[in-house]
DNA sequence: CGAGTGACCGCAA
DNA sequence: ATTGCGGCCACTC
């Protein structure tokens, strides 16, 4: 299989790059498609050295809250869901996580 | 080249 | 309900 992406990066960005407008995924649901539901942690890893192009923001935890390491800081993230049209709650977190939840299946 | 860290998740006590 | 620990891959020093 010589077309084989080892680079996990790659898959992971393929999917954040593929998330309509209006709709968040989660580390462990991205990390899951890609084959490993345990590599949560290299999405966020890729997310802040991989392609500054990909809208990360749309990426979110489990919790449907925000990472601490974005530029500008949990609030700025925030924001810029709420510019897409995404409810948060006054606590910082998605309101409606499943409504905003993108699914591949769709 | 080797080791450490990281924007996480899941389970157990 | 909360806290602590382990596990995976990629990137940086």
């Amino acid at each position: 299989m010589a077309s084989v992406e080892s680079a996990f990066s790659d898959r992971v960005e393929a999917l954040v790059a593929q998330i309509p407008y209006g709709r968040v995924m989660t580390y462990g649901q991205i990390a899951a498609l890609c084959g490993n539901a345990r590599a949560a942690r290299v999405v966020g890893g890729i997310a802040h050295f991989g392609n500054p192009d990909l809208p990360w923001q749309r990426v979110v935890n489990r919790n449907g809250g925000m990472a601490s390491g974005y530029p500008g800081g949990r609030k700025a993230h925030q924001q810029h869901l709420e510019q897409e049209g995404i409810s948060f709650d006054g606590d910082g977190f998605i309101q409606d996580l499943q409504n905003v939840i993108w699914r591949p299946e769709l």
